[in-house]
RNA sequence: GCCCGAGUGGUGGAAUUGGUAGACGCGCGGGACUCAAAAUCCCGUGGGGGCAACCCCGUGAGAGUUCGAGUCUCUCCUCGGGCACCA
C-alpha cells in the first residue's frame, strides 16, 4: 500500500526501525529504573558473561533474549524491572587468552567489553547500563577483598596445607571442579597432579547441611537442584571405633554398620596420619615406599585409570568392635583421605571394591547378609543389597538390613564404640590461585604478628600492572617475583611484612556481583542496606546449567555467610532460578575447537534483531534449547510483515460485531500469558501466529468492504509481541496512534467468558476409536451427548446390532461408546 | 557402574498432563498474479488402500494397566547431561 504523503511503499524496514528505537530508548531513558524509588521492584538477573575475544555467539544471545523477554513481560505487568548487566573479566580464561596473544589482559579486556556491549545493545536487551559492573574494576574488587576479610574475621577463611590439583600446563592449582576425569578442563590430555601447598580455603563444608536443606525451599529448575544436592552428597551412616595396638582407637565411617560382623580387615588411606603409627617396625620401609608412591601419582592413574587394586599390609591388627576378633590393617590407595575419616572397615562379602581387594590379597570374606527369600546362604558374592537379612551376626541374625543399621549402631554406641554419623561429599572451597589476573588476597605475613589481614581502610589491594605475568614452575604467583609490590610494612607492628602473593578464584568475583548491581553508586560500602532490602533477593535468575554446581553453590554460600554476619537479611540469594537450554550446532555444543560457532552479527544485520530474537525463541523450548539452523528465519520475518500490514489496517472505529476475532483474542491472551510465564516462548509465538492468521481472515473480508481491523484487536497483539520484538512493537504502537512507549501499556487481561467457544466439536468414539465428530452446544448432559452421538450415521455403522456395554462422557470433549 | 533427561512426519517442534497425534513454522507439490522471475496470496502435504464415502497402520522396541496410552507401569535399545574407588 503506497504511503499517502510520499507515494512510497511503506514496508517494514528493521534497520531503520531498530536504529530509531535504540536512539529513543537512550534519549527517554526507557530502560532505566530509579533504583531508590521503585514502587514495585522486580530484580531480573541474567548470568553475566565473561567477555571473550570472540564476542557473543548465538547460544549466548539465545540465553540473554530469553531472560530479557521475561523482564519485559514483568514490566508490562506493571513491575519496576531492574535488569542489570556486567562483565566477569578476571580469571584464568582472560589470562590464558592474554598469554596466548602476548598482550597484557588489562589492555585486552576493554576492547572485548566494548564489543560485547555493542552486541548486547544491538540485540535490543533492556539492560540498565547505568549499573554496569566489571569485576576487574578496583572499585569492585575492593569489595571482593572486603568479603574475604569478613570471612577471615569470622574464621571461615583458613589457610591449610592440602593436596591440591596441579595442572602442569596451567601451572596453577585447579579447583576440583576444573578437573575432568583427572584431566585439566582447559588442557584435555594433560593429567592433573597432586601437590601439597598452603592454600586459603573457605569453610563451605560447615554449611553443607543448610545448603542442602534450603534447596527444598527454592523455586529452581529441578535439574539444578538435583545437581546441587548430589554435589553436597549427604550420606547417613555410622562412625565405628576399631581399637589398635597403638592404644589409639581408629574411627571408620560406614554407611553399612549392619555389616560390621563381616568386616574382616581395615584399610587406611596412604595419607592417613595413623598409618605410620600402626605400622609394625619390620614393615616400615615397605609401607613408607607404598605411601610415597601413592601420594605422588597423578589423579588419572590413582582415581580414574588403573582400577587394579594395590595395597600393603602394615603388619598389625585392630579389634573389630562387634566380633572382638583381630583384623589386619592395610594401607591402600582405593581409600581416599578426603572422605569420611580416611579409613574404612572392609566388608568384602558386601562391597565390590573390598571384594576385589580381598580376592587379590587372600583376605577373609565373610557373608553377613543373605537374600530375604532363600534359606540357604549360597549365591554369588559380593552381595550388595538393602533388601537382605542379617546372618552370622550373633543376636542380630534374621534382622533386615535397615533395622540392623539402627540396632547395631545403638548396640555399639552403648559400649562407646560407635555413633550415628552423617557425611557430605562437599569439599572446602580452595580460593587460592597462583596466578596474576585476579584480586590479590588481602593478607600480609609478618614475622612477629603472623597472618595479618589488610585493614579495610587500606582496600583495595591493587593488582600491580606487571609485564611478566606468565606463571612459572615455582608454584608461586607471578606477583611473588615483585618485591617492590609484596614488601610492605606490617599493618599491626610496622615491621617488615610480606603480602600474600596469590590471587583469589574467579568464582569469588562472581559469587556476589548480584549484590553489587543495585548499589553501584555506593563507594563506601559493597552494598547499601536500603537498596538490598528493596531489590534482593533476586526475583528471577536465569543462566546455564554449566554453573549449576559451582557458581550457584558459591553464591549461596557467600550470601549465607554475609547473612550470618548481619550484612544481609536473607540467606538465599536467588528466589527463582531457571536453567536455560543450550543451542547446539549439528548436535554438538558450539565451541571454537569444534569450529561450529555461529555468531549473531550477520543475522542481525540481515534480518534485524527482532526477527532474530523471535527466531531463536521459536527454535525450541527455552528451557531445553535446540539445534541451530537458519532455514526457518524467513518464516518469522513473514510473520512480522503480516503484523505490520494488520497494524496498517487497524482503525479505532472498526465495527466489532463479529465475535470470532474477540474470542480468538482472549484465547490467545490466556495461552500467551501462561506460556510466557512458564518460559515456553516457542508455543507463545505459535499462539500469536495463530491469532494473526485469524485476524488476517477478518482483515481480508473487511478490506473488501473498506472496513479495518479494530484497534481493540490489534493493540493487545502489539503488546504481547513487545517482549519478543521490542523495537518492532514500539514502532507499531506509535503507528497505532500512541505517543509514549508500548512499555507504558499494560499486559492485556483475558476474559474467560469471551474466550469460550459457543459451539464445540464433540469427539465420538466407539471402543476408543474415533468414529465421528458432532457440533454441539457447551455443557451437554451425558444422556444428551450419547443421544447425539448415536444419531450419527458413522457411529451407527459400528454400533448397529451390538449391545452397548457402557458409555463414557468427558464434558465438552468426547463420548466413548463401548459395545 | 550410579543418578537425571530425551527419543513423535521430509524437517524444527506441538499435544490443556490419561481424552481428536502431528498445533505453529520450515521444506515440498499444485494453483493465482507476472512477458518471465522474485515477492505475495490461495489450496494440499504422516504412511498404505480405495473412483468415492471411508478403511487399515502409525509417537525408539516389546509387554502390561485402561472404555481409551505419545502421556502411566515393567523390560530392553539409542542419544544427551551429571556423578564416580565417596566406603
Amino acid at each position: 500500500m503506497p504511503d499517502m504523503k510520499t507515494g512510497q511503499i511503506d514496508s517494514y524496514d528493521p534497520g531503520a526501525v531498530e536504529e530509531k528505537w535504540r536512539r529513543r530508548w537512550a534519549e527517554r531513558r526507557t530502560n532505566t529504573v530509579d533504583v531508590s524509588s521503585a514502587a514495585r521492584p522486580y530484580y531480573n538477573l541474567m548470568m553475566f558473561p565473561y567477555p571473550s575475544a570472540e564476542g557473543l555467539h548465538v547460544g549466548n544471545v539465545f540465553a540473554f533474549v530469553g531472560s530479557d523477554i521475561h523482564g519485559r513481560f514483568r514490566r508490562l505487568q506493571g513491575w519496576d524491572v531492574f535488569e542489570p548487566i556486567g562483565f566477569d573479566a578476571f580469571g584464568i580464561h582472560s589470562e590464558n587468552y592474554a598469554l596466548r596473544v602476548n598482550t597484557h589482559p588489562a589492555r585486552l579486556i576493554p576492547a572485548n567489553i566494548a564489543r560485547f556491549r555493542e552486541q548486547l545493545k544491538r540485540t535490543g536487551l533492556m539492560f540498565d547500563w547505568d549499573h554496569e559492573v566489571q569485576t576487574t574494576d578496583p572499585a569492585y574488587y575492593r569489595w571482593t577483598q572486603w568479603i574475604f576479610l569478613q570471612l577471615f574475621h569470622a574464621g571461615q577463611a583458613v589457610k591449610k596445607g592440602a593436596p591440591v590439583n596441579w595442572c602442569p600446563e596451567c601451572k596453577t592449582v585447579l579447583a576440583n571442579e576444573q578437573v575432568e576425569d583427572g584431566y585439566c578442563e582447559r588442557h584435555p590430555g594433560v593429567r592433573v597432579h597432586q601437590k601439597f601447598l598452603e592454600q586459603w580455603f573457605f569453610t563451605i563444608t560447615k554449611h553443607a547441611a543448610r545448603l542442602l536443606d534450603n534447596l527444598k525451599t527454592l523455586d529452581w529448575s529441578d535439574s539444578t537442584r538435583l545437581m546441587q544436592s548430589n554435589w553436597i552428597g549427604r550420606s547417613e551412616g555410622a562412625e565405628l571405633l576399631f581399637e589398635t595396638p597403638s592404644g589409639r582407637p581408629l574411627p571408620v565411617y560406614t554407611t553399612r554398620p549392619d555389616t560390621v560382623f563381616g568386616a574382616t580387615y581395615l584399610v587406611l588411606a596412604p595419607e592417613h596420619p595413623m598409618a605410620d603409627v600402626v605400622t609394625a617396625t619390620e614393615k616400615r620401609n615397605e609401607v613408607g615406599r607404598y605411601r610415597r608412591g601413592a601420594m605422588q601419582k597423578d589423579i588419572v592413574s590413582r582415581k580414574v585409570g588403573e582400577k587394579e587394586k594395590t595395597g600393603v599390609f602394615t603388619g598389625t591388627y585392630a579389634r573389630n568392635p562387634a566380633t572382638g576378633e583381630s583384623v589386619p590393617i592395610w594401607v591402600a590407595d582405593y581409600v581416599l583421605m578426603e572422605y569420611g575419616t580416611g579409613a574404612i572397615m572392609a566388608v568384602p562379602a558386601h562391597d565390590e571394591r573390598d571384594f576385589e581387594f580381598a580376592e587379590k590379597f587372600g583376605l577373609d570374606i565373610r557373608r553377613v547378609v543373605k537374600p530375604r527369600a532363600s534359606e540357604d546362604e549360597t549365591g554369588s558374592l559380593p552381595f550388595i543389597s538393602w533388601d537382605g537379612v542379617l546372618t552370622n551376626s550373633a543376636q542380630f541374625d534374621g534382622m533386615g538390613c535397615a533395622d540392623g543399621v539402627k540396632a547395631i549402631t545403638n548396640w555399639l554406641e552403648e559400649s562407646g564404640l560407635g555413633k550415628k554419623e552423617v557425611q557430605y561429599r562437599l569439599h572446602d572451597w580452595c580460593i587460592s590461585r597462583q596466578r596474576y589476573w585476579g584480586p590479590p588476597i588481602p593478607i600480609i605475613y609478618c614475622d612477629s604478628c603472623g597472618t595479618v589481614p589488610v585493614p579495610e581502610e587500606d582496600l583495595p589491594v591493587l593488582l600491580p600492572e606487571i609485564d611478566d605475568f606468565k606463571p612459572d614452575e615455582s608454584g608461586l604467583s607471578p606477583l611473588a617475583r615483585h618485591k617492590e609490590w609484596y614488601e610492605v610494612p606490617c599493618p599491626r607492628c610496622g615491621g617488615d611484612g610480606r603480602r600474600e602473593t596469590d590471587v583469589s578464584d574467579t568464582f569469588l568475583d562472581s559469587g556476589w556481583y548480584f549484590l553489587r548491581y543495585p548499589s553501584t553508586t555506593c563507594d563506601d560500602r559493597p552494598f547499601d542496606a536500603e537498596m538490598s532490602r528493596r531489590w534482593l533477593p533476586v526475583d528471577s535468575y536465569i543462566g546455564g546449567n554449566e554453573h549449576a554446581v559451582l557458581h550457584l553453590m558459591y553464591s549461596r554460600f557467600i550470601t549465607m555467610v554475609l547473612h550470618d554476619l548481619g550484612h544481609l537479611d536473607f540467606e538465599e540469594p536467588f528466589t527463582r532460578f531457571r536453567a536455560h537450554g543450550t543451542i547446539v550446532k549439528d548436535g554438538a555444543k558450539m565451541s571454537k575447537s569444534r569450529g561450529n560457532v555461529i555468531v549473531p552479527d550477520d543475522y542481525i544485520s540481515r534480518w534485524g534483531a527482532d526477527t532474530f530474537r523471535m527466531y531463536l525463541m521459536f527454535l525450541g523450548p527455552y528451557l531445553e534449547g535446540g539445534d541451530f539452523r537458519d532455514e526457518g528465519i524467513a518464516g518469522i520475518r513473514r510473520f512480522l510483515d503480516k503484523v505490520w500490514s494488520l497494524v496498517r489496517l487497524s482503525t479505532p472505529e472498526a465495527r466489532s460485531d463479529d465475535k470470532s476475532g474477540e474470542r480468538k483474542l482472549h484465547q490467545t491472551i490466556r495461552k500467551v500469558t501462561d506460556d510466557v510465564e512458564g518460559l515456553r516462548y516457542n508455543t507463545a509465538i505459535a499462539a500469536l501466529m495463530e491469532y494473526v492468521n485469524v485476524l488476517r481472515g477478518l482483515g481480508s473480508r473487511r478490506a473488501e468492504s473498506a472496513e479495518g481491523i479494530s484497534n481493540s484487536l490489534s493493540e493487545p497483539l502489539v503488546i504481547m509481541l513487545a517482549p519478543f520484538a521490542p523495537h518492532f512493537a514500539e514502532e507499531c504502537w506509535e503507528r497505532l496512534g500512541h505517543d509514549g512507549s508500548v512499555y507504558q501499556a499494560n499486559w492485556p487481561g483475558f476474559d474467560a467468558e469471551l474466550a469460550l467457544e459457543e459451539e464445540i466439536e464433540l469427539v465420538v468414539q466407539v471402543n476408543g476409536r474415533v468414529r465421528g465428530r458432532v457440533k454441539v452446544a457447551r455443557g451437554l448432559s451425558q444422556a444428551e451427548a450419547v443421544g447425539r452421538a448415536l444419531a450419527e450415521e458413522a457411529v451407527l455403522r459400528f454400533t448397529e446390532g451390538k449391545e452397548i456395554q457402557k458409555t463414557i462422557y468427558v464434558e465438552d470433549r468426547l463420548v466413548n461408546i463401548v459395545v
